[in-house]
DNA sequence: GCCGTTTTCGGCCCGACTGTTTTCAGTCG
């Protein structure tokens, strides 16, 4: 069985958390933790990197006891000292420190004491009244961990993006209100455009804190209230969101705004860099001898430490700031570099617009060109089309076409890649096309290999333009599928197709380290939309902040070209 | 456990809030 990075990060993860249960050294702790994240992120899987010959010392973090376990774990599937630090602690126990409020030291104790092993012990020891009792402990702990402990027992995992920026944008409206707001933002992983976000990051500049707290809390889609203080507060929405809030004065705005952003891994690095030149850089400036030099503009910030401003999508610790440093960081895409979308539906299969209405909504979105791909055949829940309707809905298309202002139809589908990789619908039906989307919907459970070579029948068809949703992970309910991304990309390249970066705020698939794989490899990207209805456009937002999370620029985009450049690129791919 | 053009030893990011303290530990971001 291939052991993937998420594998060998869950190894290092429980190792730091049985390990801060132990009371071990905080550094030793942090190394596993900062070696977790890492190969997580790492942009190939590690089996395959070490196989081309790389050394796993050269991973930033990895020395060489990491990567001897790192090889024990590719060689073995396990780790002999995860299961030594186990036997010390009952299984489970680490879902403990996942409850929040809960550190290694509470958790402990709660064992040691009451024998409290996992979070519904947890609930049942604070509802008899046993936690209050404990050294360290008090009434208003024992609460506060009830209602963490009923939380995480149903607890909704990171919400996404989308979902969570209605929340949001909504409450940040409303603390504009406040008296004295200069300005305010939401920064965090929203900021970042991560796909899903765990709380909201809300950061406000003003001269005094109190009337912003005071009117956060009274938000009425507040559920409850964490902490409130001068310059902090943080609340749990109705809607299970947590938000928290920072209020800062204005010259301290911009050093706040990097340092709420994050990521925490970025945030680390430039603090090291500072460290080194005698600086210091918290929340409130930059400092030389106790004295601000820097912090009303993030700009200000960066630039102490020599380095250019970096766009927040890339603040990952992803190389972002050695590329700042060189003044060699991307230009990245934007929303409305977009000249097109690639991918719709309408009512002839599961949309809910009709053609014309698909159409007059792109425009409304200012695109110039809209491809229509509805499902094929295969996805008879769809009401896929079959070579007949196909044929009536190029009819269609042509002549609405004719009629059309501002915007022109392509004619495409989104055809399903069978199990042996053969397409839905023959190559003579999709060679009338003016490009075929390719997609995966069924047999998930393929080997590794087995998907790949799927997938890589499917693009060497003679008409393939796009693959569509690449790992087929939907966020909140399926894994994605496993399959070889850089092969897939490689093959991309040779065959010269593309590959879709679908925005839809549940898919956003490909991922960010797959949109940079496709970078250096030489692939556009087409981000698209896979629109249902006319009010879908609007997703593409999410789209492009995903792209811009894989460094991808205006020129690694498929559909920023205008639409001549585009039909070109098309049909170079539609040799049938 | 990692790391190094001040270092192969001795550092490792840092401040706010809470509860239970009576000067601070634990947790969080």
């Amino acid at each position: 069985m291939a052991v993937h990075n998420a594998d060998i990060a869950a190894v290092f993860q429980e190792i730091a958390d049985l390990l801060a249960l132990q009371d071990a050294n905080p550094f030793r702790i942090r190394a596993y933790v900062n070696a977790a994240r890492t190969i997580e992120g790492w942009p190939e899987e590690l089996d395959l990197w070490v196989r081309r010959g790389h050394e796993l010392e050269d991973i930033p973090g990895i020395g060489a006891d990491l990567a001897g376990k790192i090889r024990e774990i590719l060689d073995t599937g396990g780790c002999a000292a995860l299961q030594r630090l186990r036997r010390g602690f009952p299984a489970g126990i680490t879902d403990l420190l996942r409850v929040p409020g809960l550190g290694p030291k509470r958790v402990r104790t709660l064992y040691r004491e009451l024998h409290v092993e996992t979070p519904e012990q947890l609930l049942r020891a604070a509802r008899d009244g046993r936690i209050r009792e404990l050294p360290g402990f008090g009434a208003t702990s024992e609460k506060r961990i009830l209602e963490a402990a009923s939380a995480y027992v149903g607890r909704e995992q990171r919400m996404p993006l989308a979902k969570a920026a209605a929340y949001a944008e909504a409450l940040l409206a409303w603390l504009r209100g406040a008296r004295g707001v200069r300005d305010a933002v939401i920064a965090g992983s929203y900021r970042r455009m991560r796909e899903t976000v765990g709380d909201i990051d809300v950061l406000v500049s003003a001269r005094h804190g109190g009337p912003v707290a005071e009117r956060f809390v009274a938000y009425d889609e507040v559920d409850r209230v964490l902490a409130k203080g001068g310059t902090r507060a943080s609340v749990v929405l109705k809607s299970g969101l947590q938000v928290d809030l920072r209020v800062v004065a204005p010259e301290s705005y911009g050093a706040a705004l990097v340092y709420f952003t994050g990521s925490k891994a970025h945030n680390i690095e430039l603090r090291r860099m500072a460290q080194q030149r005698g600086l210091k850089i918290n929340e409130y400036g930059v400092f030389r001898d106790g004295e601000r030099i820097a912090g009303d503009t993030e700009a200000s910030v960066y630039r102490t430490l020599e380095l250019d401003w970096v766009p927040p999508e890339l603040r990952e610790d992803r190389g972002e700031i050695e590329a700042a440093r060189r003044h060699a960081l991307p230009e990245l895409v934007e929303l409305d570099d977009l000249r097109g979308d690639l991918h719709a539906h309408t009512t002839a299969t599961d949309g809910r617009g009709t053609l014309e209405e698909m159409a007059a909504a792109a425009r409304a979105a200012g695109l110039e060109y809209l491809a229509v791909t509805e499902h094929s055949k295969r996805v008879s829940m769809a009401h896929g089309l079959d070579a007949a309707r196909l044929g009536k809905q190029i009819d269609a298309i042509d002549r609405l076409n004719d009629t059309l202002r501002g915007i022109t139809l392509l004619k495409g589908i989104e055809v399903d890649i069978l199990e042996d990789g053969a397409l839905d619908l023959p190559d003579k039906v999709l060679a009338r096309l003016d490009l075929v989307v390719g997609a995966v919907h069924s047999a998930f459970h393929l080997s590794r290999k087995q998907q790949t070579e799927r997938i890589l029948r499917a693009m060497d068809r003679p008409c393939f333009s796009i693959l569509a949703h690449p790992t087929g992970r939907l966020l909140s309910e399926r894994e994605p599928y496993d399959v070889d991304m850089e092969r897939i990309v490689r093959h991309a390249r040779q065959r010269g197709c593309f590959l879709e970066l679908n925005a839809h705020p549940e898919r956003l698939d490909l991922l960010d380290t797959h949109c940079r794989m496709a970078r250096d490899e030489g692939v556009l990207v087409a981000v698209s939309s896979d629109a249902h209805a006319p009010a879908d456009f609007g997703v593409l937002r999410y789209g492009i902040g995903q792209a811009r999370r894989g460094w991808l620029e205006k020129g690694d985009v498929l559909n920023t070209r205008a639409l001549r450049d585009l039909r070109k690129l098309l049909a170079g791919t539609m040799r049938g």
